[in-house]
DNA sequence: CCTTGTTTTGATAACGTTATCAATTCGACT
DNA sequence: AGTCGAATTGATAACGTTATCAAAACAAGG
C-alpha cells in the first residue's frame, strides 16, 4: 500500500491518526521493508564502492574511518579488492560496482606507476558515478584526498635538523609510489633549506617492509658510516632500521636519531619508542568519505559542489626516544 | 526479453544461432545486466554479511582471507562494523543485514563475555539465515570456527620448557576473552605435565595492546623476580614486554626468553627478532566462509552438510632468536 | 506429407517498493 | 449550506529481471 510507503519514508502527507495506525501495524505484523525491492525501485542504493589492493590491503584506521563517516551519512559501502592494476581488470572492477548501483566511487590504492596504464586508457570516461581517489597525485580531472606528504617529509626532517644532526640519510618506499616521492622532496627540501647536504648516497629505498628497512640501514651505513640520523618513510621500516642499528651495536639516537612516519599502534614499544609523525588514517578516511558523498549529493541535486571547504589533513612529529 | 536473460545466465535451450545474436547485440548496445533488479527478483544475493567490532576491528590478514575464499565462490562480502554489544544494537544490525537478504552471517566478533546478553536474550532466534562464528567457545547451535588456542598455549610454553627454562610465567589477554581463557588453560596444563610450577603470580592480564606487555612484565618480574620466560599471549603485547625488559637491563633471552602469538609482520624485526606461534588468520578466514557457504548451499539444496571434513587450522613456532 | 515429440521462442505475470495522478476527505470561508 | 482549496488517501503503473506456461518451430519416424 501506497501510504505504508509515506510512513516508513516519514512523508509530511499522513495523518497523525493513519500514521499511528500503520506504525501499530508494522510492529505487530513485525514487516520490514525489502530493502533489496526498495533500492532497485527507488534507483538509489545509498552505497559507495571503495577500490582496495590485495596486498596490505587498506589500513585499519582507513577502513574505520570511511566506515564511521558513511554511516553517519546513511550510506554503506562495498568493498572490493583488486589483484593486479591490468586494464581489463580495472574496468571489469569499476563496472561491475556500476552495475549494483553504488553511488559513488572511492579508489583507495595509492599513486604508484602501475595506475598510468589504465588511467591512460579512459577507462574513467566510463564511470558515470563521482569518484575520489586517495593519495593520489594532483592529475586533471582527478580529485584526490591525502596528506601533503611533501611536508611530511620536511617536518621530519626538520625535527631531526633542530636537535642538531647534520648528516640526514633517508630510507625511502618505492619510488614508484607518488607518495615516497613526495617525502624524499621534502626530505631534501628541508636539507637544502638548512644548507645541509642531501647526496643522492644518503637515500636507500625499501618496500615499506620492516626487513627492507633493515636492509636499508646497512646499506646507507656501509656506503657511509658518518650518518647521524634517519629519517625513514614508514614506522614499519624504522623498525627494521632499529633492529639494524642494535645489531651494530648502534646506540640509538646517540649515534644515530631515527624518525618515522604513521604513528601505527606499535611505535612507541619500539626499542626505543619511536619519534614518527603522525598521520591521522581515519581522519583521511572520514575526509575521503566526506568529499565523496557531497559529490553524490551534489550530482543528485543537480548542483556544483567545488569541495573547497574540506578540512586540510594535518600531520605532527611526535617525540619520542629515538629521536629527541 | 526472456530470451536475453536465458543467454545470459547460460540457459541451455538456447539454439546457437540466437544465442550469437543476443551476444552481439548485447557487445553492441554495450548492455549491462542490472544487478538490482536481477538480485530482487531471482531473491538470490550471493552476498554474506559479516560482522565485526570497531575497535581493531577484523584483521587485514583475515579479511583477506575471507573476500578471497567468497570472491572464489561466487559471492561477496558486507561488512558491518559494531560499537557495542547491546542486545538492541546487535538484533538490529542482524535484522538488517536480512532485510538486505543476504544469504549468511558472519560473526566476527571473537567471545567475549559481553556476547553472553544477546545470545541469552534469544535473539538469535529471529536470525533465519546460516551463521557462523568466529573464534567462539563451543556452545549448543553455534557453529564456531578457530584455532585450538589451549593447544597454542602448550605449544608456546612446551617450546621454553623444552629450552630448559624452569620458572614460566604469562602474560595473558583479558580474561573474558574464552581466546584468552584457553591459552592460559594451555600454559598451566603444559606446566603441570612438566613438574613445574604455575602458579597465579606467574600470570598478569594485559589488553593486547603493546603497552600492557609493558607494565604486565614489570608487574610479573616485580613479584617474582627469578622468572626466566613468559609466553605472552599476543605479539603486540610481547613487543612491550621487550621494551620493559630492555628498561630493566635484562638480556633476552639470555635472562628471559619470551614467546609471543600471532606471527605479525612486524615481529620479525623486533629486537631480539620474536619466537612466536603462527596462526595463519587468512586460513582462518578462508576456512570460516568455505563453511558458511556449505550452510548456505545446503539450504538451498534442501540437503544438509555437516561440516565435518572442514580442513583444521594448523599453528606451529616460529623459532627467532627471543627464545631459542 | 502427416503425426508426434522435442526443442526453442515469446507473452504474461510476478517480485515489493515508489511515483504519479485521480479521488476523496477535510477545513475554512463566504 | 455551499464553495473552494488544501490535505490526505488510494488505484494504477513502473522499475528490470526471472518464472511459468503457451505457442511456434523443428526433427524424426511412419
Amino acid at each position: 500500500m501506497q501510504t505504508v510507503s509515506r510512513v516508513v519514508n516519514d512523508n509530511r502527507n499522513v495523518s497523525e491518526k493513519t500514521r499511528e495506525r500503520v506504525l501499530e501495524a508494522i510492529t505487530r505484523l513485525g514487516y520490514r521493508p525489502n530493502l533489496l525491492a526498495r533500492r532497485f525501485t527507488s534507483g538509489r542504493t545509498h552505497t559507495l564502492g571503495v577500490i582496495g589492493f590485495n596486498l596490505g590491503f587498506i589500513s585499519t584506521d582507513l577502513h574505520q574511518g570511511m566506515a564511521r563517516e558513511a554511516a553517519a551519512r546513511g550510506y554503506s559501502l562495498q568493498l572490493k579488492t583488486l589483484s593486479d592494476l591490468t586494464v581489463e581488470h580495472v574496468e571489469e572492477t569499476l563496472l561491475s560496482l556500476m552495475d549494483q548501483r553504488i553511488e559513488g566511487i572511492l579508489w583507495a590504492i595509492p599513486d604508484t606507476l602501475r595506475n598510468s596504464e589504465w588511467l591512460s586508457e579512459g577507462v574513467l570516461a566510463r564511470v558515470t558515478v563521482p569518484m575520489v581517489f586517495l593519495s593520489f597525485q594532483p592529475r586533471h580531472g582527478i580529485t584526490s584526498i591525502g596528506f601533503d606528504n611533501f611536508e611530511c617529509g620536511r617536518l621530519a626532517t626538520q625535527h631531526l635538523i633542530a636537535s642538531g644532526r647534520k648528516r640526514v640519510a633517508h630510507i625511502s618506499g618505492p619510488q614508484d609510489w607518488w607518495v615516497a616521492r613526495e617525502r624524499v622532496r621534502g626530505w631534501r627540501s628541508a636539507l637544502q633549506r638548512a644548507g645541509l647536504p642531501a647526496p643522492d648516497t644518503y637515500i636507500a629505498a625499501g618496500n615499506w617492509l620492516p626487513e627492507s628497512g633493515q636492509s636499508a640501514l646497512n646499506a646507507l651505513l656501509d656506503r657511509s658510516p658518518d650518518i647521524d640520523a634517519i629519517f625513514v618513510a614508514n614506522d614499519r621500516m624504522a623498525l627494521g632500521a632499529l633492529l639494524a642499528a642494535h645489531e651494530r651495536k648502534l646506540n640509538i639516537p646517540r649515534d644515530v636519531a631515527i624518525i618515522g612516519v604513521d604513528n601505527i599502534l606499535e611505535s612507541s614499544c619500539f626499542f626505543p619508542p619511536l619519534t614518527t609523525v603522525r598521520q591521522d588514517k581515519s581522519r583521511h578516511g572520514e575526509i575521503a568519505v566526506e568529499a565523496l558523498v557531497r559529490r553524490v549529493t551534489a550530482r543528485h541535486d543537480k548542483s556544483i559542489d567545488t569541495l573547497d571547504d574540506l578540512p586540510r589533513l594535518a600531520q605532527d612529529v611526535i617525540v619520542r626516544q629515538s629521536a629527541s
